[in-house]
DNA sequence: CCTTTTGGCTAATTGTAATTAGCTATTCCT
DNA sequence: AGGAATAGCTAATTACAATTAGCCAAAAGG
C-alpha cells in the first residue's frame, strides 16, 4: 500500500471516529507513522483528504454495485430457485446485508462519516441518502419484483415490501454503528423481523400452522 | 425569554446546522445578538452551553412522554375504539408521529445535532437511541399489544410489528433531516406503508378484494 | 439617592492547529 | 557517479478561536 493509501487509510478511520473537524492533521499524520507537515508531500491541505476519501469511495462503491447486479443476474438465470424462495433464504439475505454494512471496513467507516459530515453540505447529503437509503431499497424493490412475479407472495407493491424489508434492517445497523455491544440483540432481532415479515407477505393457507410457532414461544 | 434561554436556542440552531466543532462561541453570540464574551457572563464555557442543551433536553423530553403517557390511557379507556382501529386511524397515527418529529422545533434541531455528536461520548450513544429508536418502538409495542388482544390483527409479536410500523417511519425522517425538500415524496411513502402494513397484518377475507385496488392502481 | 450587581463592551491573552520554509537523506534516472 | 526529484524532518509562521481582564452603563433594591 502507498503512502498516500496509507493516509486515506488512516484518516477515514479518524473520520469515522471523531468526525472531520474533531480530528488534527497532526493526529492523521502520527496514526501513519509521520509527523503533520510530511502529509503536505502527499496532499495539499486537510480538506483535500477528505476529498481523496470521497473520490476513492465513489470509485469503490461503483465497482460494488457493478458486481452486485452481475451476482444478481446469475441468480436471476435459475427463475425457479427465487421464485419458490424460502423463508431461511430470505433470513440469509438480510442477515448477509447487513453483516456485509456493518463489518466490511471500508463500508461502515465511511458510512459513520457521512452520518458525521451529512449536513454540512448538499453533496454529502445526497450522497448519505443515494449509498443507504435509495440504492438499497431500489436493489430490494427489483429482487421483490422478480419474487411477486412468482406468485407466493400477496399481489402487493413491491417498493413499500422493499422498505419493509430493508427499513428495519437500516435501524438497526445505525443502533450497531453507536452501540456495537448490541449487535447480537440486533441480529436476534433482524432474523424475527425476517421471519415474521415472511409471514405477513406470504400468500398461502399455512398461516394458522405458523400462528402456533408463534403463540407457543 | 431571558437571555440565558435565548442563547441555548441559538446555540442549538447553530449546533444542529454545523455540528458542535464547527460552531464558534463569536457565532453564538452574533446569532443573539452580542459579542463572545458577553456569553462568559452566562456560560463558563462553550462545553458548558452544550451541557446546558442537553439538560434543558432531558427535562423537555421527560416532560412530553410523561404526557403521552396521560393521553394514551385516556385514549386506552374505551378499548372499542381503539381495538377495531381502521386503516385510516393507522395512517394518521403514523403520519402525526413523523410530522411531530419532523417539524417540532426543539425536537428536531435535538436530532440533528444529536445525529452528528452521537459518537463523541457514550452518553450520547445512549441518549439518542433511547429517544429515536428504544422508546419510540417499545411505545408502539405496547399499542400493537393492545391492538393484538382486539383480534382485528394475525397473531404476531408485537415488538416486531412495532418494528415494521415504526423503522419505515423512522428512516425517511432521517432522510428529510437531510434532504427537506423529500418531505411530500416521504409523506406519500409512509401512506403507502402504512396500508400496505394494514393490510398485511389485518387478519380477514376482505384481503382479495383489496389486492384489486393495488392491481389497479 | 447611593451602591451593588448585572450584563454588556473592547482589548488583550492564551492555546492550538493548519500550513509553510527550508534543511537533508534517500532514491531514481541516465 | 551525479543531478534531480522524492519524502521525510524541525522549526517557524499564520490564523483563528476560546477565554480572560478590566472598563462602564444601566437596573435593582434598600
Amino acid at each position: 500500500m502507498t503512502t498516500k493509501q496509507k493516509i486515506l487509510k488512516e484518516a477515514l478511520t479518524l473520520f469515522s471516529e471523531k468526525g472531520y473537524h474533531a480530528v488534527y492533521v497532526g493526529d492523521i499524520a502520527a496514526a501513519v507513522g509521520m509527523k503533520a507537515p510530511s502529509l503536505y508531500k502527499h496532499y495539499k491541505s486537510k480538506k483535500d483528504i477528505f476529498n481523496a476519501i470521497l473520490v476513492e469511495m465513489e470509485e469503490n462503491y461503483k465497482k460494488q454495485t457493478a458486481e452486485l447486479r452481475m451476482n444478481g443476474n446469475d441468480a436471476g438465470e435459475d427463475v425457479s430457485v427465487f421464485a419458490a424462495v424460502s423463508e431461511d433464504t430470505l433470513v440469509q439475505m438480510g442477515m448477509k446485508l447487513f453483516q456485509f454494512f456493518l463489518h466490511d471496513d471500508y463500508a461502515s467507516k465511511f458510512r459513520k462519516m457521512l452520518t458525521m459530515e451529512q449536513f454540512h453540505d448538499h453533496d454529502l447529503s445526497h450522497l448519505y441518502s443515494k449509498q443507504y437509503i435509495d440504492d438499497p431499497l431500489s436493489y430490494e424493490a427489483s429482487i421483490f419484483t422478480f419474487l411477486l412475479a412468482g406468485g407466493v407472495f400477496k399481489n402487493v407493491k413491491p417498493d413499500i415490501m422493499a422498505l419493509h424489508f430493508y427499513a428495519p434492517i437500516y435501524m438497526l445497523l445505525t443502533v450497531c454503528d453507536r452501540q456495537p455491544e448490541r449487535e447480537m440483540e440486533a441480529l436476534q432481532l433482524i432474523e424475527e423481523h425476517i421471519k415474521q415479515f415472511n409471514f405477513i407477505y406470504r400468500k398461502d393457507a399455512e398461516n394458522e400452522a405458523c400462528i402456533d410457532t408463534w403463540t407457543k414461544s
